[in-house]
DNA sequence: ACGTCCAGGTCCGAAAACCGCGAGACGAAC
DNA sequence: GTTCGTCTCGCGGTTTTCGGACCTGGACGT
């Protein structure tokens, strides 16, 4: 089944746990955010949202691109300037916008999160609902750990939750896992 | 799962056999045509081919309603001036092509019609991709007959399928069929 | 403490069902 | 023996359906 492709603009960015991906659409607004090793979830990601999808390089906003670079800096609020979209189901979404109602420097278990959105039984379906999050960092995905405060997943990888939460000097369980 | 949805213009054209539906996309190119009766029928067509469809009357260009009427009134090859674009998979895409190399006054079984894109097994997968056919008449799925020379099945009513072909003089058995 | 089971939204792959056919077989009519 | 209907079955792409997996957690049993 062949749609009509949409295209969408694709930069880089260094940051201290690796290079980081931007996909920004023809408004300049953020679409898809993620880390270059795992380029390959991404891609799938946008095709489960968006269908078939080109990507073209283009320069990110230059006020995204300094959001960014702030918050790594400890300016963690800065996340919050950008503009971003997203695709997704009426619950995806509805969990990807609970994410951005996380302050910095605090966490939420899977549990807690379905309870907020009103679907308390629906906690699995908020794990994956978090796994399908096409916007690291900005949607914070990072910030919901496991009921008992350990790690559980990461789409980007363990250790990159790990160094976000300490960075953001969140309590969390750390029992080692990769 | 909401794909952002595309936007396509509606009009409509009165014909000897009925009221048409034209859908024209942003760059005046025809997407789809039938019978204002089997509206129903359309929309799930589009559906299937393009996901969420947001419909807005708008009239078609000149040119196009021209063309149609030019060939109500026996300048057949007019049709062939519609510039037309449609989605679907690859093998309906070659079933769809190879409908507008039929000349018209002429008629192609569907073994025929299966032997010629190179398929020659598939014929009732051919059948299906012309009941897929969003684009009556100027793809015109109406010049392609059984075996024997009947009439078999068309999407917009067999007595406009009758209609058509004897309006361009072509052969074919009729068995009384509705 | 620890295993086990279930809850619920969504995606993915496999399998089945669906058909705008046509060729071959069969029997019934002239 | 032809010529026709009718029936059966195989064909292949597409759609639909179904079952399992998953970034968890709480209840229940041992």
């Amino acid at each position: 089944m062949t749609r009509t492709p949409i295209t969408f603009f694709l930069d880089t960015l260094a940051s201290p746990i690796g290079d980081l991906r931007l996909i920004i659409d023809a408004d300049g607004v953020l679409r898809a955010l993620d880390f270059e090793d795992y380029e390959e979830r991404m891609n799938r990601l946008l095709r489960r949202q968006y269908g078939e999808v080109v990507l073209v390089k283009g320069a990110a906003p230059d006020s995204i691109r300094a959001a960014i670079q702030r918050y790594f800096a400890g300016e963690f609020d800065a996340l919050r300037e950008i503009p971003m979209r997203t695709g997704g189901t009426a619950f995806q979404r509805s969990v990807w916008e609970a994410l951005t109602r996380i302050p910095p420097g605090e966490t939420l278990s899977y549990g807690a999160m379905a309870a907020k959105i009103g679907a308390p039984a629906a906690v699995r379906a908020v794990g994956l609902a978090n796994g399908a999050n096409p916007i690291a960092l900005v949607a914070p995905c990072h910030r919901v750990i496991g009921a008992n405060g350990s790690l559980t997943g990461f789409g980007g990888g363990l250790h990159r939750k790990r160094w976000l939460l300490q960075h953001e000097g969140a309590a969390f369980v750390d029992n080692g896992a990769i």
